[in-house]
DNA sequence: CCAGATGCTGAGCTTGGCTCAATATATTTC
DNA sequence: GAAATATATTGAGCCAAGCTCAGCATCTGG
């Protein structure tokens, strides 16, 4: 009954995956709920602070983010201002494109990014605290082989035509 | 670059997770389009399937379906809204208690249900075709213990006040 | 028989996405 | 040097999938 020899594991193990996530998105959302960031904000934040121009002055574009979080440009938009009403991070002007949007991060927004960083770190390690690290790693390498492929496969199929998925 | 020396591993692993069901979830919602579902609902209908009356009569209380699929009563009567009107189920009273509603499947909804196997089954196995069979079993296996070590915790801390996750 | 528990749902909120214009600015092309 | 086109952001309004709280109908135990 457990496992059943007709069973469809690459599809069970998709349901095991969302399950997963959802707690570990929902923990991670109580435990941020003090500081009153979401874990998009937060992930947002990440991104914005792993920004090419390292030293002190992390910044990025807007649609740069929404890139790398792989969401469309107006969703991003959303959460910056959240971080922005948050005083997280700043919207300062494009000096050579006065059409851009540069995103700066704050002292305040450096300093959630450590509490964040501490949540998220806590809520991984507790949820797989039953997985040896051994297997960990050899689950995160799964997923990112198969992660490549699927963009990989994207990048052909957008090239004829069909926009699948993001 | 790829794997630094100070990663960390869990929290890597719970965004790859995150990542991971994301684009499944997109591109299940993609394939159900046409038949006018959407993943939440075939989910329902897939636990409603499952349901222990199996003989040609599957039937379930709403609360129970919303028990198996771990959301809110309420946010079962949403569902269950829906696949309703799409002709999948039906709402019937109950014989032995008049306030519950039973969910019995349609013929149409029997139908869907094979419709949705098969996207259900094809997505999964586009997305771990680069895993191969043994690590996608052992994927599973890690992904259940976790799963049923936190579902462990959460009984012990509700016990002791704590609603942390459903 | 009545108080409290249980089962469902209406109203309204949240998170995290989306598209389709509109606007402002760059860039290219004639 | 203008006109056409492309790019960057945002306003308006939508969807999926959850939630809580309140209310009503109905059971059930004392």
């Amino acid at each position: 009954m457990t496992t059943p020899p007709t069973a469809d594991t690459a599809a069970e193990l998709a349901d095991a995956l969302t399950r997963a996530m959802k707690r570990i998105r929902r923990q991670t959302m109580n435990r941020l709920e003090p500081y009153g960031i979401t874990p998009g904000q937060a992930r947002a934040l990440r991104t914005l602070a792993h920004a090419p121009g390292c030293e002190g002055r992390e910044t990025m574009r807007l649609s740069e983010l929404a890139e790398r979080l792989h969401i469309a440009p107006r969703s991003a938009t959303t959460v910056v201002d959240a971080l922005e009403e948050a005083g997280l991070v700043t919207r300062t002007p494009d000096p050579t494109d006065r059409r851009a949007v540069r995103l700066v991060l704050t002292e305040d927004g450096r300093a959630a990014l450590e509490r964040i960083g501490q949540v998220r770190h806590e809520v991984a390690q507790e949820y797989f605290a039953p997985v040896s690290a051994a297997e960990q790693t050899a689950l995160l390498q799964a997923l990112r082989g198969a992660e490549t492929e699927f963009e990989a496969r994207c990048r052909e199929h957008r090239t004829a035509g069909g926009d699948a998925a993001r």
